[in-house]
This record gives C-alpha cells, sequence and structure tokens, in this order.
DNA sequence: CTTACGGCCTGGGTGC
DNA sequence: TGCACCCAGGCCGTAA
C-alpha cells in the first residue's frame, strides 16, 4: 500500500519527466473515484505541469497555464492512489494494464496512465482558493515536525497511539505499514493510550518515525500487494520490516513470536515482549465481556 | 467536544 | 471447477 515512503517514490520519478510538459487530452474509463469526473476534462487539456510534489500520501501535479492562453487560474490535480493506485508515463502505444481508469496525453508523445484495481485511490482537483482548506485538513509532515510539537500532539489524548498516527489529522502521510514499524521501534504497544505514554516514549516514537520513513524512501518504499513506483521497479524495503506482516515469526530482538491483533479496526503487528501492553487492558476486556 | 465502532466501496487470494 | 469468505485504507454515520 503507498504510505509516505512509496508515495515519495512515485514523485520522484514523475519529477523526472512530467515537468514542462503539457497535457493534450484526457480519456476516462470508470470515472468513480474521481470527485469531479467532468471538471478534468474541462480544466486539464492545455495545462503545462509546473511542478509534482507529495502532500502526505497525496501526489500534488501543480499545473499552470501556457502564456499564449493568457492569465488563467487552473486547479492543482490531486491523486491518492488508495491500496492498489499506480501512476507512471508509457508509450501510447504499451499496452493497457487491466483497471487501468485515466489517460493523460501528453506533449512529448507520452501518455500518463491511472491504474488502480481497487479503485479505492481518489482524484481530484483543488482550485488556488482551496488549497489551506485542502492542506488545513492535514496534520504536518512527519518528517518536518518538530520533536515538541510531536510531543505536544499527544500527550494530552485519550486515543489509542496506533489510532493517532494513521489519522491523517493528526500526522499525514502514515499508514498501517510504517505505524507498526516506528511502534516496534519505539517499543510502544499499539493499543496504548497516547496520554499515558511518557515523555521519553514521545520522543523515542518521533525518532523512530523519521528513521523508519527515511530509511524507507531511501529504499525507494515497500512492495507488498503489488507495489511499484513510476517506473515500474518495486521497493525493497519490505526485507527490513520487523513486525508487519510478520504474525508468528520469531521478534528480531528477542525471538518471541509476532502477534496481529485488531486495534482501531486495523491490523496491528508487535512484539508481546518488546512491546508492553497497557497496563488494565486485561480489566477492560474482562469487564466489557461482562 | 472526543473517541469507538461498524459498514461500505472493490476484487485478488485462499481454502474448501 | 466453482464459490463463499476474508481483507485492505479511507471515509462516513451513529453511538456513547
Amino acid at each position: 500500500m503507498p504510505e509516505l515512503p512509496e508515495v515519495e517514490t512515485v514523485v520522484r520519478g514523475l519529477r523526472a519527466s512530467l515537468p514542462g510538459r503539457t497535457i493534450l487530452d484526457v480519456r476516462l474509463g470508470k470515472t468513480d473515484f474521481i470527485d469531479d469526473p467532468a471538471a478534468l476534462g474541462e480544466h486539464l487539456p492545455g495545462a503545462r505541469i509546473a511542478g509534482v510534489t507529495r502532500i502526505g500520501k497525496f501526489i500534488s501535479i501543480e499545473l499552470e497555464s501556457r502564456a499564449a492562453d493568457g492569465p488563467r487560474q487552473i486547479p492543482t490535480l490531486m491523486i491518492h492512489l488508495g491500496m492498489t493506485g499506480r501512476l507512471r508515463t508509457c508509450d501510447p502505444n504499451d499496452p493497457i494494464a487491466p483497471h487501468t481508469h485515466s489517460f493523460f496525453g501528453l506533449d512529448d508523445g507520452q501518455e500518463l496512465r491511472y491504474t488502480d484495481i481497487r479503485r479505492f485511490g481518489r482524484i481530484l482537483l483543488v482550485p488556488a482558493s482551496g488549497m489551506s482548506e485542502f492542506q488545513g485538513q492535514l496534520g504536518p509532515e512527519p518528517l518536518e515536525i518538530s520533536r515538541e510539537d510531536f510531543c505536544g500532539k499527544f500527550h494530552s489524548r485519550e486515543a489509542r497511539i496506533k489510532a493517532m498516527l494513521l489519522d491523517q489529522r493528526v500526522i499525514r502521510g502514515v499508514g498501517n505499514i510504517y505505524a507498526d514499524e516506528s511502534l516496534f521501534r519505539a517499543r510502544i504497544h499499539p493499543a496504548r493510550i497516547a496520554r499515558s505514554l511518557t515523555r521519553a516514549q514521545l520522543i523515542a516514537l518521533h525518532s523512530a518515525l523519521r528513521e523508519v520513513l527515511t530509511a524507507a524512501i531511501r529504499l525507494r518504499g515497500s512492495s507488498v500487494s503489488n507495489y511499484v513506483d513510476s517506473n515500474g521497479k518495486k521497493g525493497e524495503f519490505q526485507q527490513r520490516h520487523r513486525v508487519y506482516q510478520r504474525e508468528g515469526k520469531p521478534c528480531t530482538r528477542c525471538k518471541t513470536p509476532i502477534r496481529r491483533i485488531i486495534v482501531a479496526g486495523r491490523s496491528s503487528h508487535f512484539c508481546p515482549k518488546c512491546q508492553a501492553a497497557p497496563r488494565n487492558s486485561g480489566k477492560r476486556k474482562a469487564a466489557r465481556q461482562r
């Protein structure tokens, strides 16, 4: 699943070919994952790609009108890959992969294609006037937030730490893989209530998150469920996973079998020995059953 | 207000 | 060979 490191890898790949290109035409297949399909055909043809950046898990393709068109506001093309989305440029004559639903013809003869098996992704246009609201719905970038601000986000919250890491309004870009991996490295159980964590633990989590994300970007992301970057290349960070999808396998630190439980409605992988369970989790469970 | 939880979208993989 | 079932991430409605 594309999370921050995978999206960053895709963005870096696209940055090599897209900026400066002009979009000539738009062809759409299924459109149920596009906020306003008609708007794409309205705004994109003739627009030049000014830059490609990442905003959390979104790929942001900034557009500008060509000089001949005169000044005209062009919205930003925002693409979220969901679980199975792929975005890549290719030759228009290349065979069309199954579940390819959007085609953007470019002025260098290449074609930008969006493929998404499950269509959990999303494509939308954000006008310049809506960018601050769009950004405002997301928390800070985990690689940019300071240690102090990070601790401040969690120290008074009653929610589970895993749920908060996944909440894009708290921190943007983190998904299930990097939440589990950073919690393991910080030795924090995913079901711990954020408020109950010590300052030292929050600092450790901040560092672990930075280290995991940085290492994953360096290895071009994690390839699970067929993720590939904009060049069709697989990432390598999945080989460094210590808990994610390693249920039953020995902890790399203490050999205890890794466990999987559901926290915040998500599979959560952890070492029951290295990541101590919340103090009264047993009592709570018993009370609920009664 | 905050948090928890279930359901929904879709289709590949699994197991019978 | 078919087919029921599980699961994934984000989002939304509802309940406490």
